[in-house]
DNA sequence: ATATATAATCAGTTTTATTGATTATTTTAA
DNA sequence: TTAAAATAATCAATAAAACTGATTATATAT
């Protein structure tokens, strides 16, 4: 392209800014993960189970925006690396159960870390009074 | 689950928040864009070639990050809809020169108007200051 | 001239997610 | 209490999107 850079139109545009930004962010944490042996999606349940310990997979679906059969297969290769486990839910066995093993947590507190290490560095041309408003802007458009 | 609103490890993580925010967008894009019978692989690359008539395959795929192949297939659908022409590059001819046709004309002004709508929908909740700042503030990051 | 490089294309594959049917279990209602 | 309806998880088949690697046509460089 003559011009690489992005044009005025598109740099105009919250949804295009949003989108970049966004893309942005997944990149490098895509590279980071990687780094740990773990794809985007593996994480993304890795967090919501440490923060909903015992959670269903339906209910870990409804959190990460995945359908039921989706999740069998996600849960199923946590279980294969040995990060996540399956308990029968004592009160209604049709249920599973699903718990961080000790691995799994190790590698919670590793995607916790890289979580700060990308804000940290894409969020650096920022001053702090600015990181908070953007932060603020976002959970009021959420 | 038990507590369905963001728990507030997660409503704390930029990258969370910023990938929510720019899903919620997406949603509201994708619906509009599916009223006028457009996926939005098809919208983004209209944009594109609005801005840069007689762009090549290549350099779209680069402009929407897509590789080469993924582009064929891309352009094919377009110029079936008769929203796009390929003309072969007088000066190389290896190249295509890409144009919206009058069809894709139209439709690029469906699909800003598409935009503005989601924008001041989605951002009814923010003063104009701040909008005007998150706009500053995304461009910064980028 | 010959070798190298590049844009577009095609066939085949991979990845990710979906649909629809099935099993096991629980809840509802007659 | 028992038969029907509902629900969580699973499986097989399929779909959608993108990629890999080989091929063709053309252009550039030595």
């Amino acid at each position: 392209m003559d011009n690489m850079a992005f044009s005025n139109e598109l740099l105009n545009s919250y949804v295009f800014l949003l989108k970049n930004v966004s893309e942005k962010f997944d990149e490098m944490y895509e590279i980071h993960l990687n780094e740990i042996g773990l794809k985007s999606r593996h994480a993304e349940v890795i967090l919501v189970v440490n923060s909903n310990s015992g959670i269903s997979q339906k209910d870990i679906g409804t959190a990460v925006k995945k359908d039921r059969t989706t999740m069998v297969k996600i849960i199923d290769e946590l279980e294969a690396m040995k990060l996540i486990t399956r308990k029968t839910d004592t009160k209604d066995r049709r249920f599973f159960n699903i718990y961080l093993t000790e691995n799994g947590e190790e590698l919670y507190k590793k995607i916790f870390e890289i979580k700060q290490i990308i804000e940290s560095t894409l969020l650096a041309p920022l001053s702090d009074m600015e990181k908070i408003q953007f932060k603020k802007t976002l959970i009021k458009i959420l």
